[in-house]
DNA sequence: ATGTCGCATTCCATGCGA
């Protein structure tokens, strides 16, 4: 079983890299974020016509969610609780089946949070507060569980070729870092640093200045893993090569790999 | 110090978000 995210960074833009990968890889489900659409602009046909299943929480111009799958996603939620008046298309979720049990499986665009000095970093820590909240209730379930996404978080100075570039953002201040670490003393296992403590692992390389020319990235894109589906983690692959394809998105997909 | 994108409108130029 197969599970991969991606932040394509207009799907309307990316079709052809999405239809590229989705071949390549053969995920049994892929997150999407920042489709920057409506869902009835999402190109919807194109991937029916490859044999995918398609659920969809859009928005126009900007944010927009989705998982992409082989079997129907069942029990759709879309939006995250805690907040009626958030209006950003940021979280969709669903169930596949697995094996002869379930998997519920989420597509995460957590905020960026930038200027930090504006109520974009609150919204920011609201929503992960939110999302450890719902988290905790997902993981009363006790099954497989992937929260997949964009989590616009750098975990740890390993995870930024230039750390010292990064402590005044939204992305690494110590306020981030310690709630993504809450978020994972509920009992979530993040699947890359289950698999390798290695630095220089990176999911985004900015458009400006050169940034993959100069391999100047960063580790944001996570996945993190409820207990019965840690203990079936067999591998996380990063599709770096996906950055050097034309005209890319400024994040590549990572995909993990469950035994059945 | 942003050297780039993608979206939308003010629509062949500019502002916003990342």
């Amino acid at each position: 079983m197969r599970i991969a995210t991606w932040n394509v960074n207009s799907v309307r833009q990316r079709l052809g890299h999405l239809l590229d990968f989705l071949r390549e890889a053969e995920p049994d489900a892929l997150c999407l974020q920042e489709l920057k659409c409506t869902d009835a602009d999402f190109p919807r046909a194109e991937l029916e016509a490859a044999g995918w299943q398609v659920a969809t929480h859009g928005q126009k111009t900007f944010n927009g969610v989705a998982i992409i799958s082989r079997s129907p996603l069942e029990d759709v939620r879309r939006g995250l609780p805690g907040d009626d008046g958030d209006e950003q298309a940021r979280y969709i979720e669903g169930v596949l089946p697995f094996g002869t049990r379930v998997l519920r499986v989420a597509s995460i665009y957590l905020p960026n949070g930038n200027p930090v000095n504006t109520e974009k970093y609150p919204y920011k820590l609201g929503f992960m507060r939110r999302l450890k909240n719902h988290a905790q209730e997902l993981l009363q379930h006790e099954e497989a569980l992937v929260l997949a996404g964009d989590y616009n978080v750098i975990p740890d100075s390993r995870d930024a070729r230039d750390p010292a570039a990064w402590v005044h953002d939204a992305l690494f201040l110590p306020q981030t870092r310690s709630a993504f670490q809450e978020l994972l003393n509920i009992g979530l296992t993040e699947a890359l640093r289950a698999t390798t403590d290695a630095a220089g692992l990176y999911t985004f390389w900015d458009y400006q200045a050169g940034a993959w020319q100069r391999n100047n990235g960063i580790r944001i894109d996570h996945l993190l893993l409820s207990p019965q589906a840690a203990d079936r983690l067999e591998g996380v692959t990063i599709a770096k090569h996906v950055r050097g394809w034309d005209k890319p998105s400024d994040h590549v997909p990572v995909m993990l790999a469950l035994k059945a």
